[in-house]
DNA sequence: CAGCTCAAGTTGTCAGACTAATTCGTAGGA
DNA sequence: TCCTACGAATTAGTCTGACAACTTGAGCTG
């Protein structure tokens, strides 16, 4: 993903084309001889660049036949987002998909919270607040924005639930890349960040599983609203948007 | 993942060398040079292998300096569940793990049904039910328990929530290849999987939101109860073993 | 010992050739 | 007319060899 060199720049060219649907799904691609001669690039060059397209779902090769292009909306990974949500933000439409996102971000964000009550180990948990520590100096708003989503992430690979780890990273990784997009416009750190943060992670290490959930759910009710109120999106009017499980489905009768 | 040739059987070698230990992380691959003649192939061939992992967050690759194995317990992505699962069930190990698999398909199904409450439209609904239907003569294990993953992302693809879909895939899609290897044991559909599946959809077009959702929680106590029974590990006594938002966190207070 | 230079080693890219698979037009037959 | 079978053209997969760009570490110099 932060790689370099040609492979990747002809990566980049062919996946925008993909998106910006210069190559509309279920068109075959032009032969990998053509795309290099076109690109001013060798043949190896395009074939690790559709090799990466591939693993994000985007193409598939077939031998005798061609690559066509996917349903890549269909069958795509997390990998599309930040050159997706960027095509979206450059038509406007970018604020529903934005709520989505946080909608995601907090179901992973409790689920990290969970599982780091029930299964971290305090060691591990220790190593977590030091990272969070670490973070209390920065004010840069993109530093900081990598910075939060990597103590969620740090408490998941606390738990040691290696699979929650990996959805977590196919997420997280991608988000990076995005939030560094719209960090300039959140602003930095909310100014409860420290206070907030700290008092989660005392509440996991006391394994009151409950309070944690709750006192996360609050901390995002706020970031999430100022985060959307400043994107623009017209915030719809109640936390209805958020996907915490929402108060009305809270099984009375189970 | 379904792709066959030399490349894909390098690939399996070099990654499940990775994961059984032969290859640490931290240490240095052997120069591409090294393994092509190891492997009995050519270099091309090793480069090509040695993308897939670096997809995959096994290795990282730098100009000059060689390959290295990383933490792939912590940067792997989800695409290693297949192999990582069959590793823990051979030592025995994989209980634990499959009862929280369980629960991240819980939390993933609970998040395409209220998304497709929401956001479905009527349309791409209809296209679900009938692939449903399509699933109904089914009896093969393997068969029907892809087909109930595909329902279930089938919600999810009818939001249109691109987003949303990708995560899906990013957790299903390795999934499918692991109840592959479990369907055996779990035997054939459940018998009110018809039942149960088409109640749900009809809830989903009926816009009932916390109805459907407590309908899909039943069915899925059920079904993985069944299974965790089945594969043997100690259903840990009652149902908080399961990650629906359990009932003392439901916020009575907010 | 610190800093520099340079040679060896390694990956990234290019080029060409061959192999294996698919596609499609066409000739031939029912 | 329709259908089948065959073969030529096209295309991705793999191998080989070469060079460029980069990293590393040993040896040299001060």
């Amino acid at each position: 993903m932060i790689s370099k060199g040609e492979a990747e720049r002809v990566a980049r060219e062919l996946l925008s084309r993909v998106v910006m649907g210069a190559y509309p799904p279920g068109v075959r691609l032009p032969a990998e001889t053509e795309l290099a001669t076109e690109l001013g690039c060798g043949r190896s060059t395009i074939r690790e660049a559709l090799t990466r397209l591939s693993a994000m779902g985007v193409v598939a090769s077939r031998r005798g036949s061609g690559a066509r292009v996917l349903d890549w909306r269909k069958e795509g990974t997390p990998a599309l987002l930040p050159l997706y949500l960027m095509q979206a933000a450059s038509e406007g439409k970018a604020a529903p998909l934005v709520a989505e996102l946080l909608g995601m971000r907090r179901l992973l964000a409790r689920e990290a919270v969970r599982l780091a009550v029930r299964y971290g180990d305090d060691d591990a948990l220790k190593k977590v607040r030091v990272m969070f520590e670490s973070s209390l100096g920065v004010s840069d708003p993109v530093a900081h924005v990598v910075l939060e989503l990597e103590v969620f992430r740090g408490l998941v690979v606390a738990s040691a639930m290696w699979p929650a780890v990996w959805l977590a990273n196919a997420f997280w990784s991608p988000m990076r890349d995005l939030h560094s997009l719209f960090a300039p416009v959140a602003g930095g750190p909310p100014p409860d960040y420290a206070e907030a943060m700290k008092r989660l992670l005392d509440l996991v290490e006391d394994r009151r599983e409950d309070d944690a959930l709750r006192h996360v759910d609050k901390y995002l009710d706020r970031v999430d609203q100022t985060l959307l109120a400043k994107i623009g999106g017209a915030p719809e009017q109640d936390t209805r948007t958020s996907n915490r499980p929402t108060r009305s489905t809270a099984r009375r009768r189970s």
